[in-house]
DNA sequence: CATGAATGAGAATTCATTCAT
DNA sequence: CATGAATGAATTCTCATTCAT
């Protein structure tokens, strides 16, 4: 990916997230770059690709940093878990501008390819925290595991929301540990009462999504 | 409020949530209510004022009938917050339109208005939820009553999404049962270790707000 | 002519006067009568129609009462032409909005019996400046016509425009006066040199018009 | 300015000529131009901006080469009256399409930055002439000035409406010796009785306007 | 590659006029 | 006569996209 390209990712997640994909134009986000509209066509085939790649760098960036804080050694699963929520919330926090494009456009329907990625997004968190919680709990965990992934992502958003939405600044460890204990304050009673909601059933077509 | 208004606020709704609200044209509007363009504009002012009607129309709607459950008679605080939620889950299914386009839309900046009245509703929201953790618990839940809400709130939402985006059916009135019992896992587990993560200051200018 | 079209005619001189033709609005001009638009239409055909009649209706009623004054016994010549400029301007400043709107939409093109209209009124009035010039000077002033009622409707509007755009305060009878003495400044020094511009032929098709 | 700026400019101003600002829709421009609509807007702003630039445009040109006049050697300062008053009526009947503009729009509201800069036309043009009196008649004429000026003006815009709302074609030099020999009568008669109607005090606001 | 002028398909909005009640 | 809802043509303006230089 070339230098431009990048710029111009950059420079138009800012203005997604300050106005809106509706909002901005393709002058706007040439404006910012620096250079002539016709320029951006070279690098990008259309103002709804702009959208699609900027999905695709900041999820991925996100996604691979992940990843590689689980492959640390000598740590719990649990303090593995901690570590990730906690540095993803510092990388929310950092890239304020992509989580709130993120908040804004969320599932606004621009066109299919873009709506197929959000959902496959939303997807794999889930299944990314579903297998957080495997790691942490082990397979006495399974039959939970949806309904604890749907909870945690619900309570990590609503958190972030007062973060980018109402610029609160918020101490991310504590924050963290703080989530991290209440689900397991429900982990507790739900394998102490074996009851859970979600059936996998329930959610196949969704969780098999890319 | 005249049966044009509704209709036309019935058919913005639909398309709100089908399309978003940038993707939906007046015309649009116009034809599936059946009649031209310019009869739109003898009712509503410009497009905002329909999406601020539309806002105002369902979110008083809703509002108002979950006020109505308080007051019935005979049932101890915990059922009545059940009954609260369960109403409202139901309610949100029946305005699936409303919903989606709730969660399309949201916070994508349209004009101040619209959105310092879906701040307002956020705050309502929260503070709602934060009376009945005080109905149902009383004084000694006040410490926690505001991350109590929030996560509450980011849980509802996001079984919601299922509901609605993935047009999930489920049993709303179990999910009920089961959101609240975690919420009551929560509550015990905060009361003995009296851990909370919100302080009141920090959503002072959140809470205010009208 | 009824109450109803004389009430609309005058609510619509004043705006027509304030905003222009064009930017004045049927359903202002019905609100500012206090009834509904449709009402309108059952005394006037259309908005040129109302135009149209404003223009009939006052330049009427002026050039009415400018008749009048002439019929006055007594007086000499140049006392009656003092007389009536002073009664015009006086007339011009009560009627300010019909003059204002005169002055704004001047020549203003909106259909051809509007400017045919307008046309007239400009002929008549030049017709009008002769007749006195010659009722003041007799024959000899035949000659010089033209050009005398020209430059005086010239200087007539332009101290009219300090009036009515300006909204200065002006003493008409001094200044009535003062211009018909400039006049005869002009008119002496033309019947010494013999001179003058404009020839019949020159107005032909103008003057005879209606 | 551009080569298109220009060609917009004399479009413009010839269908504001003939049917007025507001009969002219920017559709009609751009068809006169041979060029898309959209491409107008690449040139200005708005309509209202077009407009401006209009005014501006010609009375730029009109009052620079007035001025040039001016600069000429050998000449008395009522020959150069004369030769300038020539020029400008010469001027305007090359230009027959602004002035004909000038006098439907003449103070038809349509936005205060138009507004103002007509206003400030007329000023300028009244300072101007006040200045060609003073150059011609030297101190003495002071007390006068403004009269002169307001007459003159009013004179020379009636025989300008003439040539250009009734299409006379008349010998300009011929008509400005006239004039100048018409406001040369007066301003004998006006020094011999010391008489004049304007104080500086009338017109303070509206000659110091830019 | 870079440019930015040209395009033209919409979009929101206005408003004179009609007409059923 | 009075009403005012309904109409829809017309208008201004925006903007993603193209393409010749």
């Amino acid at each position: 990916m070339t230098d431009k390209k990048i710029m111009i990712i950059e420079q138009a997640i800012k203005l997604f997230a300050a106005k809106g994909y509706h909002s901005t134009s393709i002058q706007e986000i040439a404006d910012a770059c620096g250079f002539a509209k016709g320029t951006l066509y070279n690098y990008f085939e259309s103002k709804d690709d702009v959208m699609l790649s900027v999905l695709k760098h900041y999820s991925g960036m996100i996604m691979a940093m992940v990843e590689n804080i689980a492959k640390d050694q000598s740590l719990t699963p649990k303090e593995v878990f901690l570590k990730q929520i906690h540095f993803q919330l510092d990388e929310c926090v950092k890239h304020r501008d992509f989580i709130e494009m993120h908040i804004r456009e969320y599932a606004v329907p621009v066109n299919q390819e873009i709506n197929d990625f959000l959902y496959s997004i939303r997807s794999h968190r889930i299944r990314w925290l579903s297998n957080r919680f495997r790691d942490v709990y082990g397979e006495r965990i399974e039959p939970f595991v949806l309904d604890l992934a749907t909870m945690m992502n619900g309570i990590l958003r609503e958190y972030l929301e007062y973060i980018i939405l109402d610029k609160k600044q918020f101490d991310t460890l504590k924050l963290s540990k703080f989530i991290i204990d209440r689900m397991d304050n429900i982990v507790k009673a739900l394998m102490s009462s074996g009851e859970h909601f979600l059936e996998y059933s329930d959610l196949e077509d969704f969780l098999e999504n890319r």
